[in-house]
DNA sequence: ACTTTTGTTTGATCTTAATCAATGACGATT
DNA sequence: AATCGTCATTGATTAAGATCAAACAAAAGT
């Protein structure tokens, strides 16, 4: 793990000033939050936190890939989550006193990340109402996606799952047609969804001779997004 | 559903304050809330509210049982949650503008409850930062617990879950012998763990069989505490 | 270019838990 | 006490996905 001290510029601001948790804040406290930043360089493989560890800080990655995992104590791993560029992360876990991270964080390819003091933001969450409604809303949205991910691994099978994922690879508009390449190796995406790779492969195969899709190494080739979308169920919003 | 205006006694102000939620209000925002109360009596088996419905309202259960619920499209049942008398819940969903229940939530057995305004919760909010902080950490503990329940689902086996369920009826103090009676129908808490009652059945009556437990009706006896838990892992803080 | 490592696919087999079907137990109602 | 409905148990069978094993492909190192 390799630490960088955070270059003064003008970038710098406009940088943290994009990051949604910071939008509302003024410039006397972006320049604490700034103060405290460091830039940290992850190789392949490396680990930026293990499960248990005290939280002392949280994070927003610049470039490359996190997956959040766990292990059994067989050694299976089950990766919670992969974390793309922009987004932040554990900051959602730092409001118990001495509290650890539930999960580990490993690097996928090499990353670039930007990490913040949690006792330095929580003290501009006590002056910033604005800031903890967005942490709040946060938070909402996140509480709704661990639901969600319940829901798909306990009311759907392995199929509608990664179908599921696959039509969350595509932007709205689009219906027909759609070709995307998978930014993580098959394997993580498997554990994500909470299938070997074995059957992840054989389901991609089977999703292929029903005319729906093709896959060439990382490539996937969608040939009818709708199509696809009737093979599961949006999760969210049913009444009744 | 039968709704009932909410009696104004001393009593009233002391069950509010004893809330978590509330519990760092001053008098005039208690008053604000108690103001906007309503008592809520549920028959057996009815809902509440349903999965896509509006969230206008969170609740506090007096007495009886909830439990969270989805459907599948076939009309599989998932049990997400059992909320216990004294819970406060749909508290945390309520920050995004015109946000829906996730869930839908129906009695076991009859339940009491109060309800409270999301609208003047949310107002009372954006004064008290203490308040804020309290439902932050609430919310944190509840991603946390999403983050245990999916490691139960996808690293851990049925037995683990049931047997993790039956430690967590346990005080921590015991460590032999302990009896609990089941609160709610086996089938209910067959779903919340995602087993069949089949399948929960016969996983009771091999831990009978290898000596650990003893089941009569509803009252499971614990022969040893220490010996059940060698059966599992304690899924939080693990280092490494 | 060749070797090694890592990741993916394919086939054969096995395991866990689900499903199907029937019976039994219990509580509530009459 | 008899009946109904709900809930729980038990047995036989099935199915989805895991595991094991081997071949294959692609990337990385030498």
């Amino acid at each position: 793990m390799q630490y960088q001290s955070y270059p003064d510029t003008l970038t710098t601001e406009q940088e943290l000033r994009q990051i949604y948790l910071f939008s509302c804040l003024n410039d006397q406290q972006l320049a604490r939050i700034k103060q405290s930043v460091r830039q940290i360089q992850l190789e392949d493989g490396e680990y930026l936190f293990k499960q248990g560890q005290r939280t002392e800080h949280f994070f927003m990655l610049k470039e490359g890939h996190i997956k959040l995992l766990r292990l059994s104590l067989e050694g299976a791993e089950k990766v919670f989550e992969v974390i793309l560029p922009g987004q932040t992360f554990a900051e959602a876990i730092i409001f118990l006193p001495k509290s650890i991270y539930p999960v580990s964080a490993q690097s996928i390819n090499s990353s670039v990340l930007l990490s913040f003091e949690n006792k330095i933001f929580i003290d501009i969450l006590k002056e910033s109402s604005a800031t903890c409604f967005q942490l709040m809303s946060y938070m909402s949205q996140r509480l709704r996606m661990w639901i969600n991910e319940i829901d798909n691994l306990t009311l759907q099978n392995a199929t509608h799952r990664l179908v599921n994922y696959l039509l969350y690879q595509v932007p709205g508009e689009h219906s027909n047609v759609y070709e995307f390449n998978f930014s993580i190796p098959k394997h993580v995406i498997a554990s994500r969804l909470s299938i070997k790779p074995e059957t992840f492969s054989r389901i991609l195969h089977r999703l292929n001779r029903e005319g729906l899709i093709t896959v060439k190494g990382r490539t996937v080739h969608i040939h009818n997004v709708d199509r696809l979308r009737l093979q599961t169920v949006n999760t969210d919003s049913i009444i009744e």
